[in-house]
DNA sequence: GTTTGGATCTACT
DNA sequence: GTAGATCCAAACT
């Protein structure tokens, strides 16, 4: 993964962060987690994005150029990550949803509480963050310039692995194609609908 | 200044 | 399966 290839909108982008590593470095230790689903965040045009009603200080980030993470803040309580896509002005982010830990496993369990089963570390996204240990002062690091946070890339990941889906527990535009994931891996969240997802036309 | 809604997760029934 | 926890930012009056 390089800065090339994250300079594409995130629906291009997010199926090629699949396999990719992201590294965090503490005092505590290191840990690194395998991407294994991600969802794409395209622009202005998309209703569901922080970016659809225009740049704001919060998503200020997702504005900029291409490998900054984007952190921000979900129902009080969880962190999500996203790193950005696109060139420099346009909207573009891909959230990180699941991931797989392949180092630092003990300290990733230590941070989700002890007692948590290894596929579970980083499933779903704001316990991706927990288990990585992002908050908000990660937001706007720059992944690709030897940060604490770093973006590397893994083991190339068979095409046929990779899956396409409706986006999960977003309530407008649920029903995009936008959500990649690797097939079969046990990290992958089989996430419902959200609450105050739309039902489908029909229902 | 006030209100409302949100890209979630966990626990309990 | 369902409800609750819990904080911030954007939009509106």
């Amino acid at each position: 993964m390089n800065v090339g290839n994250l300079a594409h909108p995130a629906e291009e982008v997010a199926p090629k962060l699949l396999g990719a590593i992201l590294t965090h470095e503490t005092p505590e230790g290191t840990v690194s987690i395998t991407i294994t689903e991600t969802e794409a965040y395209s622009g202005t045009a998309d209703p569901a994005s922080h970016a659809y009603r225009g740049r704001t200080p919060r998503n200020a980030v997702m504005f900029g150029p291409a490998g900054h993470l984007y952190v921000y803040r979900s129902h009080g309580l969880h962190w999500c990550a996203n790193i950005v896509t696109g060139a420099d002005g346009i909207a573009s982010a891909v959230l990180i949803r699941a991931g797989r830990v392949i180092e630092g496993e003990d300290l990733a369990r230590k941070r989700r509480g002890g007692t948590v089963e290894s596929p579970r570390l980083a499933r779903g996204p704001g316990n991706f963050c927990q288990a990585l240990g992002i908050t908000a002062e990660h937001n706007g690091t720059d992944l690709l310039t030897g940060a604490s946070v770093t973006l590397s890339e893994g083991e190339p990941v068979p095409a046929a692995l990779i899956r396409v889906g409706p986006r999960v527990g977003v309530s407008r535009a649920h029903d995009w194609q936008h959500r990649f994931y690797l097939a079969g891996d046990p990290t992958v969240s089989a996430y419902r609908l959200s609450p105050r997802a739309q039902p489908p036309a029909g229902a």
